[in-house]
DNA sequence: GGAAATTTGATATATTATAACATTTCCGGA
DNA sequence: TCCGGAAATGTTATAATATATCAAATTTCC
């Protein structure tokens, strides 16, 4: 049987947690870029699962944790973890998820299940090749892809199944 | 040279228009569904171009026409037109824009550009048969895709190049 | 040590979308 | 034809997401 990927079965989550930051603080150092206490503490939010998490859940929890937060201050955070390819945003449902290839270079392609919430990035460079080689055939410049998939993880359908 | 794609090149694009009501009027005459004349409208206003609408433009369109109108008439017109294939939306711009292949089964994939603001929609096979392909490799059932490219469109590429 | 650049704080407001409930219109069957 | 239920629309209010603006603090670097 082919393995799951992460987020469709039981994991040390804590393990992706550390990784990701882990990354996060090499890229920015590698790029000279800031990764302040609100910056890192908002990825770790983020990171707390892989379901996406709206800019107002992360205010609620920064609020929460009694830091004085408004709305820009997440909305700063998370343009600056976009920017330096820490977090990515998910169009479709308005929200963030971290990053499952900090660092590397790709085009994000991003599997939502609708049941249970968790998403997945993948690589998939067929993919990539064929949005590239069909924008080029059209003779357009392709600069930014947003490719998200709705639908049932692996899990979920097993669950269903019996019902 | 290869042909340009319509957004891209002066056309007569009330033969748009035109095409694009008479297709709805057959679509939901055989789906036995009501195309109102707010709906009928809506979807007009969407046509008059090939940028996306937001769904406020829309409304101010039709207070402007002196129609009694409210966010809600034009989300239901929208939810409508979409359900029955006649309009998209464009999730990483939150506006809406009319379907260039109603009637016909397709996956969706939208060449926007950041410069004109003008969107084609592609069918391109290939690509939804790697998107698909990759995600069954993760056994994951796929349901809705969202594609966008977001870039340059071959003629704003044109125009930048002798600035 | 101090000027410039970056980051953060704070308030206000813009933009996009939906909830809830009353009213009207449409359409098929008695 | 008219009546009853379903579908569509009107109306008000509010939720959810995102940005503008300007002041204050912090960091960087010479």
């Amino acid at each position: 049987m082919a393995s799951q990927a992460l987020p469709y079965r039981p994991h040390n989550h804590q393990a992706c947690v550390s990784q990701a930051l882990a990354d996060a603080r090499a890229i920015c150092r590698a790029q000279n870029a800031r990764l302040t206490p609100t910056r890192e503490r908002v990825l770790e939010l983020i990171w707390q699962s892989h379901k996406p998490l709206g800019a107002y859940d992360v205010l609620a929890e920064l609020t929460a944790e009694g830091q004085s937060a408004a709305p820009p201050t997440v909305y700063r955070a998370l343009d600056f973890l976009q920017q330096h390819g820490l977090v990515h945003r998910i169009a479709s449902l308005n929200a963030f998820i971290g990053c499952a290839h900090a660092g590397e270079n790709h085009t994000g392609m991003f599997l939502i299940c609708r049941s249970c919430g968790n998403v997945l990035e993948l690589k998939a460079p067929g993919v990539s090749g064929a949005i590239e080689g069909a924008a080029k055939a059209e003779h357009f410049k392709a600069e930014d892809v947003t490719l998200e998939i709705a639908g049932l993880c692996p899990r979920c359908q097993a669950e269903n199944r019996h019902d």
